[in-house]
DNA sequence: CGCCGCGTTGAAGAAAATCAAAGCACGTGG
DNA sequence: CCACGTGCTTTGATTTTCTTCAACGCGGCG
């Protein structure tokens, strides 16, 4: 484990100095292991923490009223986890692990120390918030304006793209540990429709549904069922700072 | 004039230096009036600026390769537009002016620039983006898990409460320069099934049509409908600067 | 073994979309 | 001043999409 997995990501905007790096690394000091469905912090809870996934996956979600759920947003290694939270004492939404994972906790107010401390990685800390909610309107635009047949399509095509850019993809073929009950969650669809679309999806030999998890089987057909436009997940640091970085 | 908007409205966040409000003033250096359904930008377009509203109601949005399109979110006095586009060289989503308005421009350098003037305004700043966040993801469980009266009702309270903080509201009656066109965009419904709704609303005295705009005739009513929790809109920065400012 | 979470399937029903047509207010130009 | 077009609303009839209910299979695990 060289440079540390937020450190492989910050990287990804701009180059770090040593300094930044070692801001960086001092964020992931207290890795910790957690086991599957591990339910960090509910909705309503006091939100003291962010945290960086090292290892594993997460997903944030609401509980409505009458027991049905939205999950919001899934998070692979490298993601950082809570962010939203930023500018409020309590959680905005739930948070629940998928898969055991391994998580780097670090206090709220160390955030604000950071952005006194280095000018840079102030701004992409912003842009990692302003990536967020790319995420979160394309999700949005998802739920409102799409079929269920490209609302799964293109959930599972981002979901690819952004394992791109952290980890390997294995040639064409790609697995993801989620159930259908989490993306009727996801896509604001009932379970049941899930499976019937996703059973569509699978005659045309765009997915497979193995033991466990999901299967992707060909991205680029996926990408053409959900006319997918990856710009949304396309920042440019170079943008923000004209100038030199620090 | 005494001071400006967004100094308003940052001061409902936290006290503020002279300084600092010298600082936020030079933001809204430039104000400028544009007129009713002026397209400020498009997506795709490069991100230059950001803007605050200094008076009037803009929204963002996406088109559809369908024609349709969704609507993000409705910017009214006091709000900044266009934080989402941050990370982004080319913008995410569109703006367009609902009413004739008054806005600031300042280029997107100049946000980078505060965030190293002030620390206190940094978080601030970084505090928005957050409640940027809580709102699309209040917008995403209103589209994936509520029906139709649900949203409707959820909606134009949320407008409501927005407005509450800034504006000073008049009495219990409320008029929203809203189509039922956006309203239909915003929610992911059709025009046809919006009217429907919202004729049913009107027929139980919670809101009314008037020549144009919409008219809020008993937002506790709404609220009890939407099942409304305001807690996604009450931020606190207190919890975020356990320090003192500066 | 027996339970439980998850996937699968069928049938019926509800919610919302679509299609089509018309009305109404407003602004524009003849 | 009136005719006309345009954007927004309204209404009815029909169709589609998705939900709900119900039942069953299946694999893992205490």
């Amino acid at each position: 484990m060289d440079s540390s997995c937020i450190v492989k990501h910050f990287q990804h905007y701009a180059p770090l100095s040593v300094a930044e790096q070692e801001l960086l690394d001092s964020l992931e000091k207290s890795p910790k292991e957690y086991s599957k469905n591990t339910l960090l912090w509910s909705q309503g809870d006091a939100s003291e923490a962010f945290y960086s996934v090292k290892k594993g996956w997460a997903y944030s979600f609401r509980d409505m009223e009458d027991g049905t759920r939205q999950v919001l947003d899934v998070y692979v290694p490298g993601d950082i986890i809570g962010l939203r939270d930023f500018g409020f004492q309590k959680r905005v939404s739930g948070l629940k692990l998928l898969t055991n994972s391994v998580l780097c906790a670090f206090p709220k107010p160390r955030l604000t120390e950071v952005f006194a401390e280095s000018l840079l990685l102030c701004n992409i800390f912003f842009m990692i918030a302003s990536r967020d909610q790319a995420i979160l309107i394309e999700r949005l635009v998802n739920l409102g304006r799409r079929s269920a047949r490209e609302k799964l399509a293109h959930f599972l095509v981002e979901m690819a793209r952004r394992l791109e850019k952290t980890n390997i993809r294995v040639a064409n073929h790609l697995h993801l540990p989620l159930t259908q009950t989490l993306l009727a969650d996801a896509l604001g669809l009932s379970v049941v429709h899930v499976n019937r679309t996703f059973h569509e999806l699978k005659e045309e030999k765009l997915v497979d549904a193995p033991n466990s998890g999901i299967m992707l089987l060909d991205i680029e057909g996926l990408k053409k069922v959900a006319r997918f436009d990856p710009s949304y997940l396309e920042e440019d640091l170079d943008g923000v700072l004209k100038q030199g970085d620090k």
